[in-house]
DNA sequence: TTAAAATTACACTCTACGGTTACATTGCAC
DNA sequence: GTGCAATGTAACCGTAGAGTGTAATTTTAA
């Protein structure tokens, strides 16, 4: 029974262990984000799995968990994204293009949109914290590409925190906007987003 | 004692009313934008106002009441900006600044926040719609003005749609990281956001 | 086959909060 | 100085939802 609800390959013990808590995580990420964290109760999430709340106990501690756990697991991605973005031989202007790239396509899914869409409130204040860090050292990161840029010369001279803060704009907003029936698709977000970013970075030639 | 609480001068009755009345919407909408709507408890606003909550209850109806009128408040503000930037003869991309730049300075108030901060979650159907319609008439006047720099040549070739969304983003965006002890001035981000949209638009010459 | 793991059923506690009420009290406006 | 508006006090109700305890049942890896 509990195979052909939770879709699972016959595998071990400990592996569908993980792959259901995995799965809890993940239903919990689409509802935050779908209806927000509060209005979220467990038993919508129990009933998302076909699965009683007793259930999600078993595989999680809180409901706090659930969203801390989410937006653990959406923050690893920073690090690829990072170490996407790092190789010092390519220009600032194009890793930025690529970084852009990949969170387009990370914001689109439910776990990425985790990060855009809910707010920290509900987490303890060692957990916020730990988010907020994260996420900030993203934000330097892309600062520091912009500073390259500039000293470069391919991106015009501006306040990197704030050009930053123009470009996670854009790309947070993606999500309160795009989830619906018929999203824009990410190849068109990267296209027209991208190209957006990029320009307004740029420096214009005379 | 009321009046020193609330903090009116002398006025007629309800004039004072009124005021009063817009102090809970006020106050409502600061901690709403704080710790979110769900987060906030009619005690806390009444708290922040030091008056009971049986007061507040004396001036709206319900919860539900604070959070609406607040956003219609900061709707009724999206007709100014159209009308600001409605101006035919002036250049498309001029009134474009001129659109972000009172945005800017309006989502850095309280009651502007909400809109970009406060999910609509917690509204009924009809008030819902209500807001998004409005969200969405001035979405489209944006575009309209994109699609005539276009034609004008003067904004490069792109998705009005994309690109509107894009510079909501950074607008909207603003209060998720500007609202705190040191937040950077409207002027520098006028400046630094407004040039990054406008530059994001622009055609470059080559 | 079997023991452990996974899941259910379900009743239950506890708390927070929205919303309401009755009544008392204050104080302004005319 | 009287009457109404405004506010306070202090209960109270109802509900929703997080989280628990436990026993019974089903599933499944070994």
């Amino acid at each position: 029974m509990a195979g052909t609800k939770w879709n699972n390959a016959v595998t071990s013990r400990e592996e569908q262990h993980e792959k259901k808590r995995l799965a809890v995580l993940l239903a919990g990420a689409k509802l935050f984000c779908d209806r927000g964290y509060e209005r979220t109760s467990l038993d919508d999430i129990a009933r998302e799995l076909n699965i009683t709340k007793r259930t999600i106990y078993y595989y999680v501690d809180s409901k706090d968990d659930i969203l801390f756990e989410c937006m653990k697991m959406a923050l690893k991605f920073i690090d690829d994204v990072i170490e996407h973005s790092s190789d010092t031989s390519v220009d600032p202007l194009d890793r930025i293009r690529e970084l852009v790239d990949n969170y387009i396509t990370w914001v689109s899914t439910d776990l990425g949109a985790c990060l855009a869409l809910i707010r920290d409130y509900g987490l303890s204040d060692i957990r916020r914290a730990e988010v907020r860090e994260s996420k900030l050292v993203l934000d330097k990161h892309l600062r520091d590409l912009i500073r390259q840029g500039i000293e470069n010369g391919t991106i015009r001279p501006c306040d990197p925190k704030l050009a930053s803060a123009a470009i996670f704009g854009t790309l947070n907003w993606i999500p309160f906007w795009n989830r619906n029936d018929r999203p824009t698709s990410n190849a068109e977000l990267s296209a027209e987003i991208g190209e957006f970013t990029i320009n307004g970075l740029m420096l214009k030639r005379r």
